[in-house]
DNA sequence: CAATACAAAACGAACGTACGGTTTGTCTAT
DNA sequence: ATAGACAAACCGTACGTTCGTTTTGTATTG
């Protein structure tokens, strides 16, 4: 072993490029599957086929196929999707633009983050790990990470409102759970019509509550 | 096939209770594995472990395991649950009685309906049909009409809102999505307080916004 | 600049296991 | 006696894992 730390990208030898790579494709192939089959139904040969690999190559990559899901969840949990930070103007009508603000990035997060395969993958997994011990051991921190840094970035951003600190928290993990239970029945309405139109009333709900003051 | 009609509980032979007390026994038992195990977890020696039953027996009852899961749905899905109706006094007050109402109404669906094994199992059934194409089409209509059911009692109970019918309609929806959606992360705060607290906040948002006039 | 040596990557067959379904047998109540 | 209620053994299948082989990229020689 050469002194080639890691932590110089410098010599990224083709094939560790080539590795990360296949990884890469195979937990696109698990999310994939995720999605379309559910947690139960995702089996080695549905990812293999779905990443076009063999079945040597996943075990290759990953010497289980509990550990495959537990990387495919941690790359769900990334906190790479963050909201996009907002500048206020300061002063006037503060109120009306908060309520605005809250509104659009609540039809957002659900069009960008949760009404996608990503999305409905996380939900597989979650509801999986609700019976499933060692997942849910092993997920368990990463979820809570990722929750608080949701929740502290909309937090930096709506922080100006009158609520406290724990309410904002209770309010944005409420929106969260919505948004999450919105997608276990998104069988039952083909059209995203009705989901939308519900997104729409809540956030509308939610945004009136949160530009109120405390009582 | 003599002609004893269903309409005519007279003459409950002793095997037909017995056969119907199994059955029960049965779906009880499925009930409780989907809880415990998950959809996919639930297998037929669970399900025979859980009712004291044989492989035999229950293949006896139920001609596949699909069926099961329907019929089970099915259950799950019966409008026995309702709301129980409450009387308002006609006259003052009436926006606060009706906040109080709804708040504890809420609370009442969380803790007697969504927080138990019948809502947990509810919730696994619901994520499976997701990507059960076949399971899905068979409780659809179910699913849609216990929908309609809840929603109709809630509306009786407070129609006198400000609300029309069919904001009324989203709104309950979008309480049942949400508390639903609590049960997809009940596994990872194993003390209820955070979860029971969530419930209030939402309740109580969701009755100041249904006690205002609409915008 | 070849030629060789070695490790990683990809492959596919084989294995044991657990599942759902089926069949056969036994007992009980009518 | 006859049909239903239950039990137990059996069958084919699909799963996840293991393992030996082949291929490909990289480093080390002359």
């Amino acid at each position: 072993m050469h002194e080639t730390a890691s932590s110089q990208p410098r010599k990224e030898s083709k094939k560790e490029l080539q590795a990360e790579a296949a990884r890469e494709r195979i937990l696109s192939a698990v999310i994939d599957c995720l999605d379309r089959y559910g947690y139960a139904e995702t089996s080695i040969s549905r990812i293999q086929e779905a990443a076009g690999f063999s079945r040597g190559a996943l075990t290759h990559h990953f010497p289980s196929k509990e550990e495959m899901m537990v990387v495919a969840a941690e790359r769900l949990l990334r906190p790479t999707l963050s909201l996009r930070r907002r500048k206020h103007p300061a002063g006037a009508a503060s109120e009306a633009v908060l309520a605005v603000d809250v509104e659009a990035d609540i039809v957002w997060m659900w069009e960008k983050l949760v009404d996608t395969s990503e999305g409905r993958a996380l939900l597989e997994i979650l509801v999986a790990s609700r019976t499933d011990d060692v997942l849910r051991q092993r997920i368990a921190t990463k979820f809570a990470r990722w929750n608080n840094a949701i929740n502290e970035t909309l937090i930096e951003n709506y922080g100006q409102s009158g609520m406290d600190g724990q309410a904002l928290q209770e309010f944005w993990t409420i929106c969260r759970v919505f948004l999450r239970g919105l997608n276990t029945q998104s069988q039952f309405d083909p059209d995203d019509g009705m989901r939308k139109a519900l997104v729409r009333r809540f956030a509308h709900a939610f945004a009136a509550q949160m530009s109120r003051p405390r009582d």
